[in-house]
DNA sequence: GTCTATACTCAGATAGAC
DNA sequence: GTCTATCTGAGTATAGAC
C-alpha cells in the first residue's frame, strides 16, 4: 500500500504538437528557475523577467512555453508533492521487510526533512507561494498535501495499531504537529547553521517519540 | 526578568501635530481592518481600497493617516508581536510563585496556542506576509520575534537547570520546533474542526514533554 | 478629515521581426 | 524559438473640492 505513487498531476497531459527536445528542456529549465524564485522571494513579487533573466531569456520568450504566470506556477505546484512524496516513499521502502513502524516512521522524517532542506526548491516555492496564489489556483492543488498527509496517516496508523504509540493523543493533530515542525524548518534553516540537515531530522525524531522531559 | 515587556516598536512615536482622538480611533480601525485583510489574503493580493472598504472609508483617505501601503503594513508589523508577547507573558506571570519550570512552559504554550488561533489577525497577519513585503521592510521586523525567540529561550532554559528536560536535546532546536509546530496550525486549523484550541494546546504539550511514544 | 477624480507606474501580456 | 517593442489593466498615489 505504501509502494504506489500519488498520481501525478498532469495539467499539461500531452505536449503541444510540435514542441522539440529542445523547448521541453527549456520549459524545465524556466520552472526550475520559477521554482527557486518563487521560493526566495514569493509569488507576487518575483517579476516573469526576474524569472526569464533566470533562466536566460527575455520576459516575451516565456509565453511561447507558457500561456500565462498564472499557468506556469500551476505547473511549479503540480511538480512539488510528488517528487516529495516520491523521495519519501522511497526512502521508506528501502527499509527492510524486518522494519518496525516506528522506523518507518523515522525514516519518513529523515527523508522529508533533507529533502525540503536540500534539495527542493519546489517544495519551498510551494510552502511559500500557495497563500499567495489566486483562490482558484490554491483550490486546484491542496489535494496534493492531502493525498501527502494521508500517507502519514497511514505511517502513524500502522505503528499506533503496532501498540508503539499512545493511543491518548488525537491522530489528526499528531500528524499536524509533526509535519508543521518539519515545514516551519523552511523559515529558520540555515544550510551554514551549526547542525547539519542529518542532525536536525534526528532531533525531530528523538523529540516527537519522547519528548522533552527528563526520565 | 520575565515580567518586563519587550520594547514596543514605535516606528511613529508621537502623533502627527494636530491629530485629534477621533483620527487616532480611525487610524486603529485602519489598522485592524488591514490585519484582517492581510492575514486572510496577503500582502499584495490586498488592495488599498480592499483595506478603505472594510474600514469605512476610501482609498485616497487612507492617505491621511499613512504615507503609503508600505508605511501602513509596518504599523501592522509592528504592534503584532507585542500583542503576542504581551498575552503570552501575562499568562505566564499569572503563575503562582511556586509553579515548576515546566508548568510555566505549558502556560505559556496554552496563551500562545489560544492567542494565534482565537485572537490575533495581527499575528495572523504577521505570519503570512513577512515573507511577501519588501526585503528591507522584512529586515527591520525580523528583530521582534527574535526577541520574542529570546523569552522562550529563559523559559526552556529555566525547566534545562532545574533538571526537568532532558539535556541531549539541542535547545535552540527544541524551541525553534515547539514553536514551528504551533505557528504552523495557522495553516490547518478551523475554529469549526472537532477539537477547541484549548484542546490542542493540550495535545501540543502532551507530546512536547512527553512524546508519541507508547510506554 | 473625507470625498471623487485622475495621474502615474509597474508588470503581465501581445505582436511581429528575425 | 527567441527577440524587441508596445499595449493594457490594475492598483498605488496625488490633487483639489467640500
Amino acid at each position: 500500500m505504501s509502494s504506489e505513487k500519488l498520481a501525478p498531476r498532469t495539467r499539461r497531459p500531452r505536449r503541444k504538437k510540435g514542441s522539440s527536445p529542445k523547448a521541453e528542456t527549456k520549459r524545465q529549465k524556466i520552472l526550475d528557475s520559477a521554482a527557486k524564485l518563487f521560493s526566495l522571494q514569493g509569488y507576487a513579487q518575483t517579476k516573469l523577467s526576474d524569472i526569464a533573466k533566470e533562466a536566460g531569456t527575455h520576459a516575451g520568450s516565456l509565453y511561447y512555453h507558457f500561456k500565462s504566470k498564472e499557468d506556469l506556477v500551476q505547473d511549479v505546484l503540480g511538480m512539488t508533492m510528488s517528487l516529495l512524496s516520491n523521495a519519501v516513499m522511497a526512502k521508506v521502502n528501502e527499509l527492510p521487510e524486518t522494519a518496525t513502524p516506528s522506523e518507518r516512521i523515522a525514516a519518513g522524517i529523515q527523508a522529508h526533512v533533507l529533502h525540503i532542506l536540500q534539495r527542493g526548491f519546489y517544495t519551498q516555492a510551494y510552502m511559500k507561494i500557495i497563500d499567495q496564489v489566486p483562490a482558484h489556483v490554491r483550490r486546484a492543488y491542496v489535494m496534493a498535501p492531502r493525498a501527502y498527509g494521508n500517507y502519514w496517516r497511514g505511517l502513524l496508523e500502522g505503528a499506533r495499531q503496532a501498540g508503539e504509540l499512545r493511543t491518548d493523543l488525537n491522530p489528526t493533530i499528531l500528524r499536524l504537529l509533526l509535519l508543521g515542525s518539519i515545514t516551519w524548518m523552511l523559515e529558520w534553516y540555515k544550510p551554514d547553521g551549526p547542525l547539519s540537515a542529518d542532525q536536525i531530522a534526528d532531533e525531530v525524531t528523538k523529540l516527537f517519540f519522547d519528548g522533552a522531559r527528563k526520565r
